[in-house]
DNA sequence: GTCTTCTTCAACCGGAAGGTTGAAAAGGAG
DNA sequence: CTCCTTTTCAACCTTCCGGTTGAAGAAGAC
């Protein structure tokens, strides 16, 4: 899976990474610390958190043998902007169609409505 | 996979899914329609869209054989709104962070609890 | 040096995802 | 009714994903 904006989509469909997510936005943690409240192993942390990385979500410093990870918002412009493109075009698309409908009062399509009976 | 937020980020996951999506945001669309583009079966668009579906992105009625499908823009709120959330949150701490640094010229302890009096 | 802590790497496992082929519904068109 | 079109269902296969256990790096602490 090669390009950035399936990368960052699949990283956040899971829910623990999510919530790792929520959690960065307090504050930086180790991966100790953000591990505590899961019933899984640290391995399975550190692993979502490699996901997050590779999705440019989070990144990793050095601080003695500890690597406290920190949240990158930069990369949610990708997301939102791909999102609000396609809503947009999508609510319009959905107002023309109102005005398509307000301006052809006749000329019976197939669509069952209600049909005037 | 039960939470709506996963279903929606996981069907965006995919880059054929995200096509799909871009292009219903253009005009509603047959299955066959919209397979044409790609080189893999019917089938298996047929499945990307019972993912779609199941999302809440798309919707699909029926007209004779066929069974045009919509896009349904408002499950993006669900998304825009968790995404913003965390991004101003870390945005703002970000800022935050700036204004600590400034006020500690030294003083360098280990930030462990928060503590944040 | 040795010990301890924090983190990651490697191998493995079960289940879900995305693809295929083949057949079956569902509904006109002849 | 018989065909044809559109769509989905059912198996099946392969790869990816999230989890495990066990061992290995990395960097203080003693």
């Amino acid at each position: 899976m090669a390009d950035p904006l399936s990368r960052v989509f699949s990283a956040l469909a899971d829910p623990t990474r999510r919530d790792i997510v929520a959690r960065l936005a307090v504050a930086d943690a180790t991966v100790n610390e953000l591990a505590a409240p899961y019933d899984v192993t640290v391995q399975a942390v550190s692993k979502h958190l490699k996901v997050l990385e590779d999705a440019g979500l989070v990144s990793r410093s050095r601080e003695a043998q500890r690597r406290p990870v920190h949240l990158e918002a930069e990369v949610f412009d990708l997301m939102t902007k791909w999102i609000e493109r396609y809503r947009r075009q999508a609510e319009e698309r959905y107002r023309r169609l109102d005005d398509v409908l307000r301006d052809m009062p006749d000329a019976g399509p197939p669509a069952q409505e209600g049909t005037t009976s």
